[in-house]
RNA sequence: GCCGGAGUGGCGGAACUGGCAGACGCGCCGGACUCAAAAUCCGGUGGGAGCAAUCCCUUGAGGGUUCGAGUCCCUCCUCCGGCACCA
């Protein structure tokens, strides 16, 4: 039979997202406003296959986080943009022949009517597009103000090369050695690029992580990328065979500078090994070896960057013929040059201690070079009576430990102290002769942001004769990105720009004269480091962003969004606030409250990806449950912050929930409440209900809240009567954030005004209901569950031992000996120990 | 190698600060409705023994702490993520 009160999800999901689009129910006037909330979820790159069920999975749980925080009385704003520009949507263009300015609105277009269709909260009067001249006016603007405070500096640097993209990367663009972007090997070039000083930031992106409310995996990744490590620099004077004098070198000037985290091993560096980059390998070689080193030199720039940095190949290098004086032990200490080495880390050279690092020991052992422990456990030399002249078997590796309890041997004076304790003192001593000071060095480099690409904002910059480097003025701005219609990248490392001439010719806004553009655009994490900022300010064509606008909406109060970005995008953005609010632009230097990731969504135990042919369309989804549906059971698979696998089979639970709520509030509609008496189960049920799904919702525990909403339904419909209204009003609200079109038109249909989620707000709990007079304790014997006992609450260990007793389970086990001694723990458990 | 996170039924997954392991859902089995099927509804469902009451086993492996361990400690294995010839 024919239902007219069916729940027909597609009907209702129209009529609902039409009503707010009528009536603006996601929009608010943001000048007025008591509690400001703004619901931050990371912008979506606009790719031409539409939103991934990835992307929704995202969105929506950050969406229900929005829904909540309004229902709980914040005035939230939930924007959404576009992360149009970059490498990936010009490849995207360039492979189908289609140029981007064409693509990307059909792109966005389609995004758009996507994430309309499936439900999200988004204020769409507030968009960002980071390819409109009205916003990349401002991303020029602030590679101003980075330029101005001397935190943008174009320099002459090995740069990741990828030659498939014909592009610089940055670093953090460079996965495992590959292209982020297509997976090609990357190579090295010496370019000049523009670059920004995020390492002057190092301290400060480490030190803040300590406060900020951020999931901690997240954390974890940045303190990794960023690699702070503690140690010293030692200088080791550069000798010529049989001159140099140990007892009076001293100073810089002529030495080679290395890093270390042991300085305590100085004793032990047999040798010096440097990059064979470093620029004063030309210097320490002698002439008899110069044509060797050549070669190796030559050979290491020709080999591929991945190849090189594979730990588990053979050491490889060469003798320079060079000598440097150990500052430390007076000798002298031949100079190697290896591939192993690295130019960007450190300071490109290393003192080499074969006994206590485990490739300078293969790279010893390989070349014949001494191999002096100087490092020892207080166990193994206790009782020794020279520690200056001792050594031990290291076996066939170097001795690694370094635990608390080790002291140095070999190591002159410092012999007999505890490692590290020896480590400062010596650095100390040698610091007397300029030749060390205490040191850290990061793994974070600067931030190359030029491209040598089409598509993204030009680099604001204009190169004058006579003038220099010149800053394109404020009012100049945007420089527009013109229209070419061969957007290609050049192999030679030039961007298409540099072919554009009536682009590049332009006069020099300082004198007049002939001057040439900058043809660099800039890296997309650039737009996306800053468009938080915008979208309160949207409607302001004269500013980035509104000072009052600012404060009262940032920093952002919650921002979710993947892990992937852990050390790109949220990097460089925390990187940005710094920096405006260090030149005074921004009062607050961190830029989100609070930061949750989001899991990653597997399909049947198996990564999504175009490649294995599993991608999850969310349109067919949406289109054959309903996006309620959908969304729930999204939410459903897993703990979001964590991720879930898709199974098409599991929809079907949701879609019953779904169904059954349905049936149990139309009918609670059709009857009132009238005539009913409160039914205290079915309220207590209610209360540790809203008790529960507020704290998960708390803490985006999504996945069991809808186990509670559900637990709640089957406790309705086990009722012999249809639940009354009071019973079902509070369940369409704590529903509303998961599935808002079905929770408004039940809302609706129970007498509520629409909008539910400016009508109604979260349902509160009163504790105590959720007290039972009678609980039931496990009665345990020796440990062992034995019988459950009810008794009233807060009950003494006396009457519940005594009830215990009384269970014949329970006393055929306690039979067998006397009761020795009883735990028990209030309302909880008892449990009887025999002996 | 270093740093994180995780291993629980046939499956996805629950379990607060150490206190009834397996919530909720999928699937499966049985029943109702139906000429039949789908849908829906009701009941069952970790493994083993037993007619049953009940008992034994069970949270990656092995030890330990505890009256009591999925949860804490030690050793190990596997998987996922980050970093990685990083000095």
């Amino acid at each position: 039979m024919q239902n007219d009160d069916a729940y027909v999800a597609g009907e209702i999901e129209a009529k609902w997202q039409r009503f707010w689009n009528e009536n603006a129910t996601n929009s608010l006037d943001l000048d007025r406003v008591e509690r400001p909330y703004f619901n931050l979820m990371m912008y979506p790159y606009p790719s031409a296959e539409g939103l991934h069920v990835g992307n929704l999975y995202a969105f929506t749980g950050a969406d229900i986080n929005g829904r909540y925080q309004r229902l709980r009385g914040e005035d939230v704003f939930e924007p959404i943009g576009f992360d149009a520009f970059g490498i990936h949507s010009e490849n995207h263009a360039l492979k189908v022949g289609v140029h981007p300015t064409e693509l990307i609105p059909s792109n966005i277009a389609n995004f758009e009517r996507q994430l309309r269709r499936a439900g999200l909260m988004y204020d769409w009067t507030r968009t960002v597009d980071t390819t409109d001249p009205a916003y990349y006016r401002w991303t020029q603007w602030l590679f101003l103000q980075l330029y101005r405070a001397g935190l943008a500096e174009k320099k002459e640097a090995p740069v990741n090369w990828c030659p498939s993209c014909k592009t610089v990367l940055a670093n953090e663009q460079v996965i495992a050695g590959r292209c982020e972007r297509c997976g090609t090997a990357v190579g090295q070039r010496m370019l000049s690029q523009w670059f920004f000083k995020i390492t002057k930031y190092s301290d400060r992106l480490l030190d803040n992580l300590e406060w900020i409310d951020w999931s901690e995996t997240t954390k974890t990744a940045q303190r990794n990328w960023i690699g702070r490590s503690q140690g010293a620099r030692l200088w080791f004077p550069i000798g010529k065979p049989g001159v140099a004098d140990s007892s009076t070198a001293s100073g810089r000037e002529r030495a080679i500078e290395v890093f270390t985290t042991r300085p305590d091993t100085i004793f032990g560096a047999t040798f010096l090994v440097l990059s064979p980059e470093h620029p004063l390998v030309d210097q320490v070689t002698t002439s008899d070896r110069a044509e060797e080193v050549s070669t190796y030199r030559a050979a290491t720039a020709a080999q591929d960057l991945t190849e090189r940095r594979k730990v588990e190949r053979a050491k490889t290098g060469v003798f320079t013929g060079g000598v440097a004086l150990n500052p430390a032990t007076g000798q002298q200490i031949p100079i190697w040059i290896a591939d192993y080495v690295l130019m960007d880390y450190g300071t490109g050279a290393i003192m080499s201690v074969p006994a206590h690092d485990q490739r300078d020991y293969e790279f010893a052992t390989d070349f014949g070079l001494p191999i002096m422990p100087v490092v020892a456990p207080a166990s193994l030399v206790e009782g020794e009576g020279d520690l200056t002249a001792l050594s031990f078997d290291l076996g066939s590796e170097a001795f690694l430990e370094h635990t608390p309890d080790e002291i140095l041997i070999n190591s002159g004076r410092f012999s007999g102290m505890q490692a590290d304790d020896g480590g400062q003192a010596i650095v100390g001593w040698l610091a007397e002769r300029d030749l060390a000071e205490a040191a850290v060095n990061y793994r974070l480099h600067d931030w190359c942001i030029s491209r040598q690409r089409y598509w993204g904002p030009p680099i604001p910059i204009v190169y004058c004769e006579s003038c220099g480097t010149v800053p394109v003025p404020d009012e100049d701005l945007p420089v527009v990105l013109p229209y070419v219609e061969d957007f290609r990248p050049d192999i030679g490392g030039v961007s298409p720009l540099a072919r554009a001439e009536e682009f590049y010719r332009v006069d020099c806004p300082e004198c007049g004269g002939e001057a040439r553009r900058e043809t660099d655009v800039s890296d997309t994490f650039l737009d996306s480091a800053w468009y938080f900022l915008r979208y309160p300010s949207t409607e302001f064509d004269d500013r980035p962003f509104d000072d009052a606008r600012t404060r009262t909406w940032l920093p952002v109060a919650s921002y979710i969004g993947g892990e992937e970005h852990s050390v790109l995008h949220l990097l460089y953005s925390r990187f940005l606030i710094m920096v405006l609010h260090d030149i005074g632009i921004l009062g607050f230097e961190e830029p989100y409250k609070r930061f949750r990731k989001h899991g990653l969504l597997i399909k049947e135990g198996a990564k999504i990806s175009k490649s294995r042919g599993n991608v999850v369309l969310p349109d067919d989804y949406v289109e054959r449950y309903g996006a309620d549906t959908f969304r729930t059971y999204l939410m459903f698979l897993g703990p979001y912050q964590e991720g879930g696998d898709f199974r098409d089979r599991g929809i079907a639970g949701p879609e019953r929930f779904l169904y059954r709520l349905w049936d149990s509030v139309t009918a609670a509609a059709a009857s009132g409440d009238g005539g009913v008496e409160p039914d205290t189960d079915v309220e207590k049920a209610l209360h540790r209900t809203i008790k529960r799904v507020t704290e998960d919702f708390d803490s985006l525990a999504y996945n069991t809240a809808i186990a509670a909403l559900m637990e709640y339904v089957n406790a309705l419909r086990a009722e012999a009567r249809s639940p009354t209204l009071a019973e079902v009003r509070p369940l369409v609200i704590m529903l509303s954030p998961l599935a808002p079109h079905i929770a408004e038109e039940l809302w609706e249909r129970m007498g509520e005004e629409p909008s539910l989620f400016d009508t109604a707000r979260w349902p509160s709990y009163d504790p105590a209901l959720l007290e039972e007079a009678e609980v039931d304790i496990p009665v345990q014997v020796n440990g062992k569950l034995r019988a459950t006992v009810r008794v009233g609450r807060g009950a003494s260990q006396e009457v519940v031992q005594e009830a215990a007793l009384r269970d014949e389970n329970v006393r055929r086990h306690v039979e067998s000996g006397d009761i020795r001694k009883v735990i028990h723990v209030p309302d909880r458990l008892i449990n009887l120990v025999v002996g």
